[in-house]
DNA sequence: TCACATATATAGGATGGCGATATATAGGAG
DNA sequence: CTCCTATATATCGCCATCCTATATATGTGA
């Protein structure tokens, strides 16, 4: 595969979790807590996937990591969207559905419902 | 991610392949055409992707591999579907359906329409 | 005969996922 | 008070996989 299909790997987590963090500020341990509990264990983040993924994540500018004080005294690194992350977000949504489109076409999968 | 995941980006190819054989015995070099065909190019297979995957899937007993001499005089390995490949279909079929309805419950990917 | 599409095949580098492991704190059970 | 578990982040190192590049060989049209 080439092109498109380089990214959907990579973006099947991104896009959950740009997905996650459109929504509100959320730290890795939640990040990988919900998207879990979300899809009902169809996905499930291994965290030594989730750590590196975010960081690159940051890196491109995607999202920002903040160190805070949880309530619950813990220190955690909060991640927020950032607008670049945030049309990253739609430009991965758009990606997706022409990807699972075309796979349906060929593959016949059936309907997500 | 884990499980499901790992089958799915293989599957990704793997799926295309067998929905394609299920219809008729595809040699290589047309199977990666079909794909791009059939996508409108959103799926494209690397060659040098698409043959170690074809071995695989012989191995795995998907797919049985060959030797004909096609109409054009040239010989080509076609390839066919066993049933213990028309199984791995439906099985990979039922598994991107699980995974593309999970990735919209998080992802909120929009609809394949 | 030259160029190009067809057709299969593999070597080699780069990437990335994940099991394993390390570190540290909060909270509940005993 | 101690042990265990859940929380929370972080990294190492193996292994699978993907893809660029390359090799080989044939049919076809210019």
């Amino acid at each position: 595969m080439t092109g498109i299909d380089i990214k959907i790997k990579r973006g099947s987590g991104e896009l959950a979790i740009l997905a996650l963090l459109d929504r509100e500020p959320l730290h890795g341990y939640e990040i990988s807590k919900r998207i879990a509990q979300q899809t009902g264990g169809v996905l499930q983040f291994n965290l030594a996937s989730l750590y590196p993924l975010l960081y690159r994540m940051e890196n491109r500018g995607w999202v920002t990591g903040k160190w805070e004080d949880a309530p619950s005294g813990r220190k955690r690194r909060y991640y927020r969207l950032t607008p670049r992350g945030r049309k990253q977000l739609a430009q991965l949504r758009e990606e997706w559905a022409r990807f699972f489109q075309a796979l349906q076409s060929v593959g016949g999968v059936a309907h997500a419902g």
